[in-house]
DNA sequence: TTCTATACCGAACTATTTGTTCGTTATTAT
DNA sequence: ATAATAACGAACAAATAGTTCGGTATAGAA
């Protein structure tokens, strides 16, 4: 990609995140968007069909960097899931968050946050279907696996959800223990 | 309240639900509501100061029929909360659910079903506080009661969720015993 | 270095939508 | 019957979305 319009891609989301953490997504205008990132109105046309289409190309970015691990090559995002601890997975989601890594928790945490844990969930769900024995022992036979998986994601979520809004003050292993309480 | 007032409220919700039905909020214009309302631009404007207002008005207006229990006076609506036992509540909500009174199945399993889940857990939690006796059993004494009772009510609102994806073919019964399962 | 492709600029332009204003008409409550 | 007011409808300014196009600057290859 040449870099120009690596560059120009950078500005806008940059751009686009700081706009995210201040007001609501419906609220942001393109106008705001290119002044921001200091680019022509017609380059933002060029790279991102309309305003919808730049939210989902950089919550499909800020996902794959925790969730895809099969595909990614770095190791240092690799160990969330290499570890051998059983129930590693969770918590270093937990740690990473805390951290703070891409700045994903102010996107989770601000005006749209609704929009930004349904991505999460989703992306979640294949990571839990993967590590589906880990809850097997607390699962009720007569539940269906759709129902179960769902149930499991949505919990990580709100007690994601609930860290957040409580000014994320217990500790990830305190929040992991939670978060095995009620599932 | 003048009749006309009341007549073109109606009128105005009644597109607005239609409109929900078919597409996303944020792509419905105040141009199609009140043409199908049949109602002037004035007079919309004349109603709801913008298009969220609207949305909020119509919610608490269908929410607070299914939740408010103290305020509201009609005997049919208070049964819900009436009976003895004790965990008829929650089986309650399924059932009228299922039969789809005041047509709140349709906004909660459209394209916006976020927007009324949102509001839908939130009246939820209120109406859980009241009746916690019915969860003491299950909590442990480790957890927070706001970590508690959020987990309660987003455990039902996903149930819910789940319940209508995939088409509501459980009996409210056999949905109430998966909802305990997990909680 | 030179050359070619192309990304970006910027300004103008159309179309859509929002929210307001105001004089007129119709309906309501008393 | 009357006074109050809700609705009409047409026109209006302002904001925004998305497009077009000629000119400029830059990247990457030869």
């Amino acid at each position: 990609m040449d870099r120009r319009q690596r560059k120009t891609r950078e500005l806008i989301f940059k751009s686009f995140i700081e706009l995210l953490s201040e007001k609501d997504f419906n609220k942001i205008t393109v106008g705001e968007i290119i002044e921001r990132a200091d680019v022509g109105r017609a380059t933002f046309y060029a790279h991102f069909e309309t305003k919808e289409f730049l939210l989902k190309e950089l919550s499909e970015e800020l996902f794959c960097h925790i969730f895809d691990a099969e595909n990614n090559e770095q190791a240092k995002h690799r160990h969330i899931f290499d570890c051998n601890a059983p129930d590693s997975v969770f918590l270093h989601l937990f740690q990473h968050l805390q951290k703070n890594d891409n700045n994903i928790l102010e996107l989770l945490s601000c005006q749209n946050n609704e929009l930004f844990l349904r991505y999460f969930k989703n992306n979640l769900q294949r990571l839990i279907v993967s590590h589906l024995s880990l809850f097997e022992a607390r699962k009720n036979d007569k539940l269906p696996d759709s129902f179960w998986i769902n149930h499991i994601a949505s919990a990580f979520v709100e007690t994601l959800r609930w860290w957040i809004d409580n000014g994320m003050k217990e500790s990830p292993e305190k929040i992991l223990e939670y978060f095995y309480m009620v599932v």
